[in-house]
DNA sequence: CTGTTAGCGCATTCAA
DNA sequence: TTGAATGCGCTAACAG
C-alpha cells in the first residue's frame, strides 16, 4: 500500500487535515509547520491518491482530447501534431490527457462517468448533436472546427484561401478552379468561400464548371478532376482545398499526360508531412498544428479555472509555403 | 449533480449495496429483482462515479501509453497508428487511454498518482531505470523495444532485415551498404545483425566501409554518406535502417548526380507514410502498427488481469514492399 | 493556527 | 436474497 496523508500525519504529530493543508497551500499556517510536513511527505514518499482527491473535490485533473473517427484511419493524421502540443502544454500546468476517438457519435464515457474536466474536440466534422450535451458537462474547446456559442480554435480558412489564390493569380493564371473533397465540412466551405472571394475582388471568370467537389472515399479525386478535365479549356490551375486532394489531382494529371506546373499548377492546404516530398513539391498554405494545440489548450485551461466568460474564437493565421507545384521557381 | 447509486435506490425500493450488486454483476440475487434495479438505473441515468469506484476498488480502468520524446519531434510519427489502434482495443474492453510523452527520463506522473491499472511504453529507447520502477508498481508493456524480464511487442527486425538484403542479393548485387542513424538503438543494432548474417550467409563481401553510422539530428544522412561515397568501388545498393535514412539517402545521392536504383539501389524499413510517396517510390519493410499496437494492448489486458505469468516477447513478422527505389519494375 | 467531524460515491464485508 | 455498517484517501467546514 501507498504511503498516506494519514502516515506522513502520524510522523509529523499532527492531524491528516493540517498535512492536507500543509501539501495544497491552501489556508494559512505557520510557515515553518508547513515546511516541516513538506519535508517529511517527501522523504515518506507521499503521493497524494488521484481518486481520493478527485471524490473529494470534484476535479481530476484530466482532459479529454477527442478526435473524430473520420480523421483517424488516414495514416499520416493532421492532428498528431496538434495532440502533442496539447499535451505539452497541459502537462506543464499538471493536467492529464485522456486520449480517445469519436466514435459512431456517442458522446465519450471519459466525460459520462466524470473522468475529465474540460474536453478538447478535434475535427472538422463534429457537429451540435455531440458538442451540446458535452458542454453541459464540463468546458468544451473546438479545434479545427467552430459553432456558434462554443470555444473553439481555427486556421484562418478564408485568409488561406486567398492567399493561395492571389499567388496563382500573381503567377497569371486566371482560370483557376476549386475542389474539395466534399463540401459538407466547414472547413472547405471556408476555403471555397476565400477562393470565391478572391476570385470576384480580382475580376476572373467565375464559372460552375471550375469548382468541382469529389466525395467521401478513394474515388474523391477521380470524381472531381473528371468534372474539371471535361471543361474548356481547361483551368490553367487548380486550388485544393487540402493536401491529400491536391496530391491525388497531381497524380491525376500527370496520368493523362498534363504537365504540373507547366500546363496545370496546383496549390494546396495544410502543408501536411507529404506535401514537400511529392514531386513537384507542393505548394500549400500552413497554419501551424503545434500553435493550434497549444492555443486550444490555454483556452480550455482558462475554462476550466471559470476565467473568459463568452465564448471565443480564436482564428490562427495562415501562411503561404511556396514550392514547385505553383509554378515558383526552385 | 449526476445521479448516483442512492438515487436508483430510493427509487428502485431497495439499499445502496442492492444496486451495486445488481450492476456490478458479482453475487447472487433474484434475477428479477437485478433486471427492476438495472432498468431503472438505465432510465435515471445513471453512471458510476469512476473516482469514487476506483477509490473503493482500486482499479482505475486506466492504462497510461506513453510515449519516448524523441519519438515525438518527427512529424507522421511512426507511433499515430499504434496509438490508435491502442485506443480502439483498450476502449472496446471498457479502458481509458491517458496519453503522455516521456520526458527527461522522469517516471509519468499518471503512474505513480496511481491514475493508471498498467502502462504501455513506445519507443526505442527506453531504459531499464525507468521501466524497472514502473514495472514494481503497475504491468507494463513495451512496444517496439525489450528488455530482459519484461513484457514486450516488437517487430522482427533481424528477419525484416533479411527480406530486405535478400531481395538486393536477388537483384544481383554483392556490395551491399548498411546505413542507420545511430547504432544506439536496439532497433537498428537488429536491423545491422540481421544485414550482417545474411550477407555472411550468402557469402557476400563483408567491409567495414560499407557500414555507415550517421548521428543523431538533422546532419545524419550527411554524415553517414559522406563515409560510403568515399568507398570505392561504391556500393551498388544500401539498406537502411529506416525510412527516414533511405529517403536522406536517396536525395543525397541524387544531389550528387547518382541515379536511383539504376546505379544505386535503395531499402528502407517502416513502411512509413513517406514511403510510397517519394521519387523513386521506396521498397521497404513493413511491420503493421496497428497490430503492433493491438496486441500489445491485448498483452497488458492479460496482464492486468492477472493473467500470463512470466514475461513474454511477442514478436511480429514483417513483410518487404517492393516498390521502385530496389529496381524492381513498376 | 490546528484538530475534529463529516462526507465525496461506491464496493464489500458481515448480519439478518 | 437483501440491508446495515464500514472504509477507500482526501478535502472542507467548523470548532477549538
Amino acid at each position: 500500500m501507498a504511503v498516506t496523508i494519514r502516515d506522513v500525519a502520524r510522523r509529523a504529530g499532527v492531524s491528516p487535515s493540517t498535512v492536507s493543508r500543509a501539501l495544497s497551500g491552501k489556508g494559512r499556517m505557520r510557515p515553518e509547520t508547513r515546511e516541516r510536513i513538506r519535508k517529511i511527505a517527501r522523504e515518506l514518499g507521499f503521493r497524494p491518491n488521484a481518486h481520493a482527491r478527485g471524490l473529494a473535490t470534484k476535479v481530476t485533473q484530466c482532459v479529454g482530447v477527442v478526435i473524430d473517427a473520420r480523421h483517424v484511419p488516414l495514416e499520416g493524421s493532421f492532428y498528431g501534431p496538434v495532440l502533442e502540443a496539447i499535451e505539452a502544454t497541459l502537462d506543464a500546468e499538471g493536467y492529464h490527457v485522456v486520449f480517445s476517438v469519436l466514435r459512431k457519435h456517442r458522446i465519450p464515457k471519459s466525460v459520462v462517468e466524470g473522468r475529465v474536466d474540460g474536453v478538447l474536440l478535434l475535427g472538422t466534422d463534429i457537429g451540435e448533436d455531440i458538442v451540446m450535451p458535452l458542454k453541459e458537462r464540463v468546458p468544451v474547446v473546438l479545434v479545427d472546427n467552430h459553432l456558434p456559442q462554443v470555444d473553439a480554435v481555427v486556421g484562418d480558412n478564408v485568409g488561406g484561401a486567398r492567399l493561395a489564390v492571389e499567388h496563382l493569380i500573381s503567377h497569371g493564371h486566371r482560370r483557376i478552379a476549386f475542389i474539395a473533397e466534399t463540401l459538407a465540412d466547414l472547413s472547405f466551405r471556408e476555403r471555397l468561400a476565400g477562393y470565391l472571394q478572391t476570385m470576384e475582388e480580382r475580376g476572373m471568370p467565375l464559372d460552375e464548371g471550375l469548382i468541382a467537389e469529389g466525395e467521401r472515399g478513394p474515388w474523391s479525386v477521380e470524381k472531381a478532376m473528371r468534372k474539371l478535365l471535361a471543361q474548356s479549356p481547361l483551368p490553367t490551375a487548380i486550388f485544393a482545398a487540402n493536401d491529400h486532394m491536391a496530391i491525388g489531382a497531381m497524380r491525376f494529371l500527370e496520368e493523362k499526360g498534363h504537365r504540373v506546373p507547366e500546363e496545370v499548377a496546383v496549390v494546396g492546404f495544410d502543408d501536411g508531412d507529404l506535401a514537400p516530398h511529392v514531386v513537384p513539391p507542393l505548394t500549400t498554405v500552413r497554419v501551424s498544428r503545434g500553435e493550434m494545440g497549444k492555443v486550444a489548450a490555454k483556452r480550455l485551461l482558462e475554462l476550466m479555472r471559470g476565467e473568459g466568460a463568452g465564448a471565443q474564437l480564436i482564428v490562427l493565421s495562415c501562411e503561404l509555403v511556396r514550392r514547385r507545384s505553383c509554378g515558383c521557381p526552385n
